[in-house]
DNA sequence: ATGGCTACAGCATGTAGA
């Protein structure tokens, strides 16, 4: 089963970066983020004839949006953590599929919005944790993939392309991360690449082409399904492309 | 550390991204 992970930065714009990615990786989940679209106005019906059916939590104001593109079948289990029942946040959406529980997200970037909008993401983070957790407690094979907006560790980022206050690298995310995985989950990129995993954003301008990145878009892995692991890798053709993305696809393959 | 990008809303710049 290949599981797939993309920040789009606008569906609407990367349609066409999402099918020529389709047709080179043939995955069968694609989780995407950032469609800044409503949910309306996905262009579904460039999926028309793929083989590929698309559930959309769209939001109004061109920001978020999460989007699931699969070529097996699945049912929508969630559109929204739990908690903070007036978050209109299109950050979430969760899929049963073979038995198997698999949540797309986009986790608050927090850098805006000042120290509430930081605390945002902390109280968004705990409240993936203690979805996370009850899957763990009710044993059901369960894998969160998606742009977290954290980069683990200091080899998570080139030297300098972030500022130790930035809400991506504070001790805090990363503790509020490590809060996560400590319930027993495997950053699976991480595990196949454990010298040093590959960045997974670029910034837009000349970052690219020097390798000053980030490794924001993460997997993990309940223990059932990393045992399951048998590949992973950035698509780093995708940003490589004209009019890409910022983020590239990241892919993982279960046995 | 940003905005030197990019995208969006909406029509001028302001906000957000990370």
């Amino acid at each position: 089963m290949r599981l797939v992970s993309f920040n789009v930065n606008s569906i609407r714009k990367r349609m066409p970066h999402l099918k020529r990615f389709l047709d080179r990786h043939s995955p069968d989940v694609v989780f995407l983020q950032e469609l800044k679209c409503k949910t309306e106005e996905f262009p579904a019906l460039d999926l028309a004839g793929t083989g590929y059916k698309a559930h959309v939590v769209g939001q109004h104001g061109g920001r978020n949006g999460v989007a699931v593109v699969a070529k097996i079948p699945f049912t929508v289990v969630a559109e929204a953590l739990p908690g903070e029942e007036a978050d209109a946040h299109a950050r979430y959406v969760e899929i049963e599929t073979g038995g198997i529980h698999l949540a797309g997200l986009y986790l608050p970037n927090g850098n805006s919005g000042g120290a509430e909008g930081y605390q945002y993401k902390l109280r968004w983070m705990d409240r993936l944790r203690g979805v996370a957790k009850a899957h763990l407690d009710n044993f059901t094979p369960f894998a969160m993939l998606g742009d977290f907006n954290v980069c683990p560790t200091d080899a998570d980022l080139a030297p300098g392309a972030l500022p130790p206050t930035d809400a991506l690298v504070r001790p805090e995310t990363r503790a509020a991360f490590r809060a996560i995985t400590n319930l027993g989950f495997t950053d699976a990129l991480r595990a196949l690449n454990p010298g040093a995993a590959p960045y997974t954003y670029w910034d837009y301008g000349a970052n690219f082409e020097v390798n000053r990145g980030l490794r924001i878009d993460h997997a993990l892995l309940s223990a059932e399904l990393a045992e399951r692991l048998t590949g992973a890798f950035v698509d780093v053709a995708a940003r490589a492309e004209e009019q890409p993305s910022d983020h590239a696809p990241v892919v993982f393959d279960l046995a």
